[in-house]
DNA sequence: GCGGGAATTGACATATCTGTCAAGAGATCT
DNA sequence: AGATCTCTTGACAGATATGTCAATTCCCGC
């Protein structure tokens, strides 16, 4: 158990850390453990005492980025909701709330997996498990399997094109922007309850 | 000008085709002179008699992108249409004819500008550009400014993000739900005789 | 205080990649 | 044939990266 004591000023955790950073910022072709050393002002070679090698560190950072993003999406889309957009708007709190869903890593995750196949796999089977979870939600609110599909795949889709574009836009414009994404995914008007009861859980300070 | 005798092997677009081919599979980081030379049957140093260094050649490759993608997406939007389910089929060849727009190599440049800021500003130049002529063509159909704003980032986030998951369906696949998505983002089902157009203008084999 | 395990380090070996340069090969014109 | 322009090449230098290893430091229990 690392009980972290204060000899000690390297860890896993903190080599594992550093790696996130530079990936989500700036691609895995950038994780290099001699960067990483620099930054953490620690040898290099001391990033041997915790890790076999670079693939280890690898493996590690798959490993986190699955007990995390797909778990929480597929969670907030099995909340009871008691209308389509209802349930959307649950499943829109991913969007908003960084802890619910990393979107900065998944993208980085995303990118990485283009270019390492054993990694494409293991991004496709969450898609998978993604687009089948909001599908059979939409199917559960009554649509037909055919238009839940495509309804799904445009609900992930978009919040993927989001992500990977970046637009940046203020907090306060994307929150307003979610009620008309919610119009369009579901195809009706959502009711003004629950328009109120999605913006007031993300207005608290 | 470059009048290819049959002495000389290599030449400039030589290099840039084999640049983009690597973009596009594995990524700006893996275009490296020495792999395109291997892959060439040419000697490494030979590229330097065509460009000055690597970054001229990233420059040639990020023109090359620009004079092509958004140019098309842009003449797409503004072809006549008597709706709006019919103007959103005209945008619509773009995912299903690679010549009207590379998608694979747009998902590259966007990875790359991701550590490129130089390159990042353009590539949000262009995004810009696209989200307007999208939003553009919705407000010509009757959508009010804001409601036209959202469907455009709907159907531009959708776009790329079915690029960026490459779900690679079947092309048949793809097709038939295209008049789906339509009716999504235009919140109506689309007339059979624009579908009928649509499908039909895609099948010819 | 001292022995031993945990953590750190610098020196070394090796690989990959970029870029420079002078020499060389080949076609073409005179 | 010889000059010349175009393209190609191998040798060299230098930067950056990974990974191994033996030596060292530092804390903790005894």
């Amino acid at each position: 158990m690392s009980h972290a004591s204060s000899r000690q000023r390297g860890s896993k955790d903190l080599w594992l850390d550093a790696a996130y950073e530079i990936l989500v910022s700036d691609g895995i072709d950038a994780v290099k453990i001699m960067g990483l050393a620099k930054r953490l002002n620690l040898s290099r070679t001391g990033f041997y005492w915790f890790f076999a090698d670079l693939k280890e560190l690898h493996i590690a950072m798959i490993e986190r980025w699955e007990n995390q993003n797909t778990g929480t999406l597929v969670q907030r889309c099995n909340r009871p909701a008691s209308n389509i957009c209802e349930a959307l708007f649950n499943l829109m709190d991913c969007w908003l709330d960084p802890s619910l869903f990393d979107a900065r890593l998944d993208l980085a995750i995303r990118n990485w997996a283009r270019v390492d196949d054993e990694l494409q796999i293991r991004v496709n089977d969450a898609d998978r498990i993604r687009i089948d979870t909001v599908a059979q939600m939409f199917q559960r609110h009554g649509f037909a399997p055919d238009q839940a599909q495509v309804r799904s795949l445009t609900v992930i889709y978009t919040q993927i094109g989001y992500i990977s574009m970046q637009a940046d836009k203020t907090r306060s414009d994307r929150l307003a922007r979610v009620p008309r994404y919610v119009e369009i995914f579901s195809g009706s008007v959502p009711a003004q309850r629950d328009v109120e009861a999605f913006l007031a859980r993300h207005t608290e300070a």
